[in-house]
DNA sequence: AGCCTAGCTTGAAACGATTCACGATCTTTG
DNA sequence: CAAAGATCGTGAATCGTTTCAAGCTAGGCT
C-alpha cells in the first residue's frame, strides 16, 4: 500500500538508488548482471516509477497539452489521432482538454497544463490574445497555435482556409451554378471567416451580384443547424442552385432537410461542404467536398511541437499552411 | 526563466514558505494583511504553483483518468463531458485516453495514468482481466469499470443493454413486423452482446423463428459498414421489414444506402438504432432509437470515482444501473 | 611494482510544495 | 499583574526521483 520506491527496488536488488535510476534511465552504464537482478526487483515488487518526482526533479514533463474548441465535431478526433501518433513517436504523451469555445474554460484549461508543467501546448485560440501567448512561451512552454493566422510570433500550422472556400465556390460555379447561397458558422472563428472571405471573393470574381449570393449565417455548426438553414433558404422566393456550407455537418443537415423537403439533391440543388468527415461519404446523396487534412494537420502540430521543445536556444518559429482538396461525390 | 517557486513568493511579500502554503491551501489561517500581501506578490511575480512538487508531496494527484475505447463515436463525447462535470464540481480534473479497442494501448494508458498517480481510473475494460483490476485497487486507486457486468468487486455504472436491445425489437414487433433483421457489432463487447441477447429473446419469446430473423454482424460500427450491411441485406431473397442497427451510425449508414437504392423507410423497411446521437434526429427519415442516458453515465461514473477516492477504510462498491429509453421518430 | 584507464557503482544534493510541532505576540481573565 | 488562551508565523522534515562528482576494482601497460 505505501508506494513502492526506488528506494525499496535499490534495497531488493542490493545496489544503490542511483544504479536503479541509471536502469531506468542510461541501462547501457550499468553492467549486465546488475541490470537483470534490478529488473527482477522492479517485478517483483510491482514498482511504477513516479511521474511527480520525475518532473520535479527534471523541471519539465514529457508530456503535451492539447487545447481544442470540441470533441464533438468528428473533425478533431482525426487531428487528435494524428497529434498522437506523432507525439508518441518522440516518446512525449498528449493530454487533451476542452475549452468548449469559452474564453474562461480555455484560461482554466491552460492554468492546468502550466500547473503540470507540461513541455508545451498546442491550441486553437479562442479568448487568448498575443500576450498570453507570449507570457506561456517566457515561461518556457512551446507554444504551437493550430488554424489560425494571426500569431506571427510563435509556430503554428493551419489550413489555407481562404483557398478552400475558393474551391468550394468555384466548384460551383463550373457546374454552371449563377445564384448561390452560402451557409456559413460563427465568423468570429477564423477559419471559418476564411472560408467565407474566399467563397466570397471566387464569387465577386465571376462577376456574381448581391442578389445572386444568399448568406445564411449560423450560431452552431450542427445538422439541427443545418436543418434550420434548410428551412431557411426554402422561404426564400428564388431558390438557389448552388449551396456552400461551411462545414459537413451543416451540409448534411441541410441536404437531408432538403430531401425530405422533396427538393431534389443534386437535381434542383448541388451543394457542397467542407472537412470531408466519414459521414460525407455515406449519406444518402454522398457529399462533395473540401478535404482538410486533418491528420496531417495534428501530425505537423505535435512535430512542431516537439521540435521547439527539444530546441536549445535558437528555435526559428515556423509557420506551416496545408492545403485543402476537392472531393468530388455525388451532391454537385 | 527559472520557474518561479513559493519560496520567491515568500521571499518577496516577506514572510515564510509556510505561510504562502498556508495563503494557497488555508487562506482562513493567516491574517488578513499577510494574506494580501501574499497574494499581491503571487500576481506580480506570476506565480503558478508546481503540481508535480504538491502530489509528490501529497502522495496522490488530484486528477482521474478516463480511458475510453475511441473518441470517434459522438456517444463518448457525451459521456465525456458528463464526467467531467462530475468531477469538476468536485474540485477534481479529468484526463483522457483512448484504447482504440486494443489491450496493448489500454495496458500504455494505465501505465501513464499509474505513473501520474491518478486518484482514480474510470475506464472501459478492453483487454482487461479482474486480476489487474485488482492490482490497480490494491495500489489504492480507486476504479470505477463503465459498461460491463463482469467486474463485481469494484464500482461501476452502466446501461441495461439487455433491456435495450429488447425495447428495440419489442418496438419493432409492436408495428407488427415479423421478418426481422439485426445488425450488430463485433459481439466480443459485452454492450453489443447484451443488445443481441436481449434482442434475440424478444425475438425468441414473440415466436419468430431462426428464417424470420436474420443476423448480420459487422466488424466496425460505423456508417460505411451499415451501408455495407444494407448491400447484404438487399442481396437476400426476402427482404426483411424491421432492422435494428445496434448503433446509430450503422443505422445511418443503413438508412441511407437503403434509400439510394430506392427501398422506402419506413414504407418497405423500418430501421431502429441505438444511442440517440444527435445525428439521429437530423437524418433525411429521422431514426427511431433506443437512447442511452449518456451524460448520466458519464456523471454517475465520476461520482462514483471521487467518492471512493474520498472514503476513508470503509467504501461499500456500487453497480449502478441505467435505464436505456426508447424514442420513436419516422424511421419506423 | 606502480600507474592508468575504463567500467561500474555510490551517495548526497537538489527539485518545489505541504505539514506540523513549536515560537512569538496579543488578549482576555481571575 | 500573572497566567492562560487565541491567533499567526516559522522553518525543518519530507515526498521519490535524477544527477554528478567521486570512489572503487580489475586489468593493461611500462
Amino acid at each position: 500500500m505505501p508506494s513502492i520506491s526506488i528506494r525499496d527496488v535499490a534495497m531488493r536488488a542490493g545496489v544503490s538508488v542511483g544504479t536503479v535510476s541509471n536502469v531506468l534511465n542510461r541501462p547501457n552504464l550499468v553492467a549486465e548482471a546488475t541490470r537483470e537482478r534490478v529488473r527482477a526487483a522492479i517485478g517483483e515488487l510491482g514498482f511504477v516509477r513516479n511521474e511527480s518526482a520525475r518532473q520535479l526533479r527534471q523541471g519539465r514533463s514529457r508530456t503535451f497539452g492539447v487545447v481544442l474548441e470540441s470533441l464533438a465535431n468528428p473533425y478533431f478526433t482525426d487531428l487528435a489521432r494524428g497529434a498522437e501518433a506523432a507525439m508518441n513517436t518522440d516518446g512525449f504523451d498528449a493530454v487533451w482538454c476542452t475549452s468548449d469555445g469559452s474564453a474562461a474554460k480555455e484560461r482554466r484549461c491552460l492554468d492546468f497544463l502550466e500547473e503540470q508543467r507540461v513541455s508545451g501546448v498546442i491550441i486553437t485560440p479562442v479568448g487568448l490574445d498575443a500576450e498570453r501567448i507570449a507570457e506561456l512561451h517566457d515561461r518556457g512552454l512551446s507554444v504551437v497555435v493550430l488554424d489560425r493566422r494571426t500569431y506571427s510570433s510563435v509556430c503554428s500550422t493551419r489550413v489555407d482556409h481562404v483557398a478552400g472556400g475558393e474551391i468550394a465556390i468555384d466548384h460551383l460555379l463550373g457546374r454552371r451554378h449563377r445564384r448561390l447561397a452560402i451557409v456559413t458558422g460563427p465568423l468570429l472563428q477564423e477559419p471559418i471567416k476564411d472560408r467565407y472571405a474566399g467563397a466570397t471573393a471566387a464569387a465577386r470574381r465571376a462577376g456574381l451580384t448581391e442578389q445572386d449570393l444568399v448568406t445564411l449565417v449560423r450560431n452552431d455548426m450542427t445538422p439541427t443547424a443545418g436543418k434550420e438553414a434548410a428551412q431557411r433558404l426554402l422561404e426564400v422566393d428564388a431558390l438557389p442552385t448552388g449551396v456552400f456550407c461551411a462545414n459537413d455537418l451543416l451540409a448534411i443537415g441541410l441536404v437531408n432537410e432538403l430531401l425530405r423537403a422533396g427538393v431534389k439533391v443534386p437535381g434542383e440543388i448541388s451543394v457542397i461542404g467542407y472537412d470531408d468527415i466519414e459521414l460525407a461519404g455515406t449519406s444518402v446523396v454522398p457529399l462533395t467536398t473540401v478535404r482538410q487534412p486533418r491528420h496531417e494537420l495534428g501530425w505537423t502540430a505535435a512535430a512542431l511541437a516537439v521540435a521547439e521543445a527539444g530546441a536549445s536556444g535558437d528555435h526559428e518559429h515556423r509557420q506551416v499552411v496545408l492545403s485543402p482538396s476537392l472531393v468530388v461525390r455525388e451532391s454537385t
